[in-house]
DNA sequence: AATAGTATTATGTCCATACATAAAAAACTG
DNA sequence: CAGTTTTTTATGTATGGACATAATACTATT
């Protein structure tokens, strides 16, 4: 009718969005279907179909069969975090980045590791503890337990110079996990190996890798005071 | 070839998926291309190129035009974390959920506020300040800084049964925003709030919403001792 | 040998068409 | 009327073909 240049899926989506926006369609309206839609945009419905369904990711609209596409009424907005290696981020930052092994031996956890490693509580697993640098001040303390029954070559590791973190994500492949984030109180020696004060408010990430039903690493990062993680929205 | 077809998407998505976790496509290494994938699958090219697309999206491919695709060398791993409003968050938890407004006024706000917001320095901004509960205990401690500006039935409101979090998300459209995730300490006042002793660990969210070059909103949530962000990767 | 222009190539996307599938609505049944 | 079956409908996806685009590889020019 009017403006025919609808002609990709971006732009479908970016009137999409502006429809939103602007309060045309509202939150919880159902939206017209993608036929019509098509029809108005003069494109194929495929065209008008990758860009609601891209909206329907980022949770902005609820699509189901047969009841139609309506705008989200509580728009979850879903925040991604990149979970890189410690190195990558810190050198992102423009920083440099330092890496000190603190401990490595085998040993049987506690039973709130092989708990929740569902390894068998006798079983010794092999402890790395570490400090991760920026610009040579601490950045982040690194507590892990890996299975060696999963990671068969990581006990041939010295973990000295190549952090666990870094070592692992390149030979451990998993196949899913959680993560957690979480503010803890530092204890004195986590405030020792971080330079901060006792009772230090600690931005704390506890990640559980699992490679089918065997867990193949648990660790937890304590970042320094002050530590933010942020994304965009 | 002989394989009896992988006639969709989510299959193909499963093989390659299989192949990288078996080791037999490693971090770095150049997979085939889609014309060639497609003929061992014995399926489209679009096929393939959605289960690839796909993948990409996760963060487990690389994949560049005429370079080829890849698998990542390290995996950066997403985590979505889904934002909701807190109503949901504790429902969700099966418990009763309990709101309460502690302040609401009009003030010109302190300059990191302003400042970060881009408000003129004088300018006053609706300040609201809640409790949120779970079965009767302190959750989360809101602290908000509304644009009038932006909002405009906003000051018409008087957040004393419907949180600003909920208000907000209904009312105030937003096109992006920064979101920041930290551990800070509890000062005696919030202390007071949440129920739990001063300089306890906190879990803190900062966000900030805009409307193209204006801001909205910008709130700090505060989550009493204990509290975990999780999700799986 | 450095530079600019050209060819090649793998991914990215659009299209028309067809069929699949989930779920709501309507029709049917006891 | 409640419960069950059938129809309808909007989204979901597969296909082959075509062209777009970005980035590398190659070639010609200076």
């Amino acid at each position: 009718m009017n403006n025919p240049s609808f002609r990709n899926w971006q732009s479908v989506q970016e009137e999409v969005l502006r429809r939103i926006h602007a309060r045309v369609w509202k939150p919880g309206d159902l939206i017209p279907n993608e036929v019509d839609l098509a029809l108005e945009f003069g494109c194929a419905r495929t065209t008008v179909n990758r860009a609601l369904r891209s909206l329907a990711e980022s949770g902005l609209l609820d699509r189901r069969r047969k009841a139609g596409t309506r705008v989200a009424a509580q728009p979850v907005a879903k925040a991604t975090l990149d979970i890189t290696v410690i190195r990558m981020e810190v050198e992102g930052r423009g920083q440099k980045y330092g890496y000190q092994r603190i401990e490595r031996r085998e040993a049987v956890p506690p039973l709130a590791i092989s708990g929740s490693m569902k390894t068998h509580a006798t079983r010794s697993l092999l402890h790395v503890r570490a400090l991760h640098m920026a610009d040579d001040t601490p950045y982040a303390f690194e507590d892990r337990w890996i299975n060696p029954e999963v990671v068969r070559d990581g006990l041939a590791e010295s973990y000295e110079t190549v952090s666990a973190n870094e070592w692992l994500l390149k030979h451990a492949p998993y196949t899913h996990g959680e993560i957690a984030f979480s503010a803890i109180s530092a204890t004195s020696e986590e405030a020792k190996v971080l330079c901060c004060h006792q009772n230090s408010a600690l931005f704390a990430i506890d990640r559980l890798t699992w490679d089918g039903a065997s867990a193949v690493t648990k660790v937890r990062l304590l970042f320094g005071p002050g530590h933010q993680l942020r994304t965009n929205l």
